[in-house]
DNA sequence: CCTTGCTGTGAAGTTTTCTTCACAGATTCA
DNA sequence: TGAATCTGTGAAGAAAACTTCACAGCAAGG
């Protein structure tokens, strides 16, 4: 079940936008002020977040802005009234994921939230698949040889790669270097030679982490 | 070719040990004072350290816990007189690897640190082992998923897992968690509950640190 | 031009990992 | 006690990962 945080000064709103996304299937919790859903989105997470653009105190700008800091991958729907629907728009350059417009239809707003969590649930998909693919190169050892080597030379052709290696067939570390290059962790110059991607000097990063988790 | 930090506060001594050990094929590096060692030991490491017991200034004792600090699998051999052995032993209580008495024979000295070294290499293959374990378990999506619910729940039945990964086939599970335990990632106590280990624990703190890492 | 070394492909194989299935001893609980 | 559920073994097969080999284009250097 998803969970809504839903932000906004007026009791009333709220009550009614509970009710409507309690009956569609969601789980919300309400926040009257821009503190107060800062705080509650720092101790739990939510697959959203409705939040009016207007309040006293801090505005929906800035409570935008704070949310982004705590995950920059959550999710945020702006609620704002017709006439400053330019504030939106601006909204959405800072990070918000969509907005939606006082008075609205009850199922544009679903409509809009549902998309907007197809979303999330799509980001969710590509980042385990990343996983993925750098976990299974990591598990075979020539290739994190082969990352070890690129990252103390910067670069390297397929045969120094291979001596450095003492492999005899070098259409083995090829295969293995493809491997690399697939996941996104080794690419290729126009020189043939091979370098570490940005993601993979991360990976190797998180690889030392772990070797002296290990052997602590 | 191995390095070796030789620690001791006469000049003389100092030399003779340089030239035994180059010949010997070894790099040397010297330093007089504890303080001194110290800060070498900080810029780079060493292979082995030989630490006499007996300076002005920082006793090698003291200077024996600051290396351990710096680094818990440095390998020191404490250099002794005949008279303190005692004290010998008793560093190696405090993490020395072994120590030798003054005067000595070349060939024991070398031997020492031959066997030493030895044992770091053993101890350094033995830490890559248990990394490649970790890092096959990992590999598999399931098993990580394994990982992750052991996480939240803190001890679950088998069938408890099964159903919450909607597998149809126990076995399956069991297959897997056998290579969990295997990897010493997960154990299972008399009451057939699985847990996560320490490492296990250990290991999934970096999972989201590498989590993390990709999808920024 | 010919040789040598580098980079690569594609198609077998081999090995390892993963899945499935048939079965069976415990344990629970009605 | 008897039925249902849980936990597990072992073997056989399927799938994925890895290795090996035969071959080929291309560039550099004599």
């Amino acid at each position: 079940m998803k969970s809504i945080l839903i932000v906004d000064d007026d009791p009333e709103f709220r009550a009614n936008l509970t009710e409507i996304l309690t009956e569609a299937g969601y789980r919300t919790v309400t926040a009257s002020t821009g503190s107060e859903a800062i705080e509650k989105a720092a101790n739990r997470s939510f697959d959203a977040v409705l939040l009016d653009l207007i309040m006293p105190g801090m505005s929906g700008m800035e409570v935008l802005t704070e949310l982004k800091k705590l995950g920059p991958k959550s999710k945020i729907i702006m609620i704002t009234a017709f006439a400053t629907v330019d504030n939106a728009v601006h909204a959405i350059k800072r990070g918000a994921s969509d907005y939606i417009a006082k008075p609205f239809n009850i199922d544009d707003l679903l409509v809009t939230i549902k998309l907007v969590l197809e979303e999330a649930r799509f980001e969710a998909n590509i980042k385990k698949l990343d996983m993925d693919y750098a976990l299974s190169s990591l598990a075979n050892p020539i290739r994190r040889k082969l990352i070890r080597l690129l990252r103390a030379n910067k670069k390297m052709r397929l045969m120094e790669l291979t001596r450095e290696l003492s492999i005899t067939d070098h259409t083995k570390v090829i295969f293995h270097l493809k491997t690399l290059r697939d996941s996104n962790i080794v690419y290729q110059d126009k020189d043939k030679s091979y370098h570490l991607t940005r993601e993979g000097d991360r990976i190797i990063d998180c690889l030392s982490i772990l070797e002296n988790y290990l052997s602590a």
